[in-house]
DNA sequence: TTGGATAGTCAACAAGACTGACTTAAAGTC
DNA sequence: GACTTTAAGTCAGTCTTGTTGACTATCCAA
């Protein structure tokens, strides 16, 4: 982008097929390991990954509608639907409805939720944390920079949009 | 692991919890966007996430036994089955009896197979060259230390192996 | 040669994604 | 006040992709 093309600089050097698929063979191996640590506290519970996603999103941005979250998640109402309604029976997530406009519902974890999305994270917390101190902080900021630029204009919008609240 | 705490440090710098959900956020919609290209074009010719994972690593290790591809994925043989069957039913797979031994199954892309690869393969790839043109080449190397790091030692053996063959 | 281990296949099932059609309630508009 | 749009939720049905259990074929070793 603000790169103009130096021939055989080194920016030619990690552009070769070989090294491109160096990456996403490392993107597949490493996200595979990424969410094993939470999905198997999760089998305990018998809940799933998309139990996991809600969760995570629920406590970042307590008190959020179900169409934030959906579009956070990028999957359909149905979807969702399903995975909250047993979070909600099973007293984990309380939905309330909205204060301003009272066709919106509110999300909110209770403090069993809290207390299960607590663990979730910290297992994958755990598994991140250590990965950042055996690479090193110049290692984990590349790291975020490749990850925001593969992630696109509009997912790094929505991303950003979180770091504010 | 060779890191010995330093104090207040620019170590500590970037492993706040904060920091580390960030990075788990990251991970997530870049995930995503990783696999929304090839998966665009799977849906076209009606195929899954599954289907181009075996075609991935039986064109990186072409002659592969059912087995070896079963421990690159991490499925179970009955899971990967199904998607192999409807590939070699498609004329995507050539499954040949194993020269050695017999009970084994070595596969490969056929031509067809080996057209379909290189699209979903280049469709993929496109994504994440520009995400490295973007971030630059020292970033490129830390977002790969890390996510060696994080796979684990069992994932990283068996992608450092196939680096060599 | 018999018996156990290994490689692969077939069948049935479950989770979690999807689409499509519909209801209810509230908000906004003319 | 009637009409339209929006937010949420529901019902039904499908698909992919994971699971377990039972089975066949082959190899190897006692």
């Amino acid at each position: 982008m603000a790169d103009s093309g130096t021939p055989g600089g080194e920016t030619l050097l990690f552009l070769t097929d070989e090294q491109l698929r160096r990456g996403i063979e490392a993107m597949f191996f490493a996200y595979r390991a990424f969410t094993a640590d939470p999905d198997r506290l999760l089998e305990e519970h018998g809940y799933g990954r998309a139990h996991h996603r809600a969760l995570h999103f629920i406590n970042r941005q307590s008190g959020l509608t179900v169409t934030t979250l959906l579009a956070l998640l990028g999957v359909t109402k149905q979807s969702l639907n399903r995975v909250l309604r047993t979070l909600i029976e099973d007293g984990l997530v309380e939905s309330r409805v909205g204060r301003r406009d009272k066709r919106e519902r509110q999300l909110f974890l209770t403090e069993e939720g809290l207390t299960l999305e607590r663990a979730l994270s910290e297992a994958q917390r755990g598994r991140m944390r250590s990965a950042y101190r055996a690479a090193g902080p110049q290692a984990v900021a590349g790291f975020r920079q490749v990850l925001e630029a593969m992630m696109g204009a509009d997912l790094q919008r929505i991303y950003q949009q979180m770091k504010e609240e």
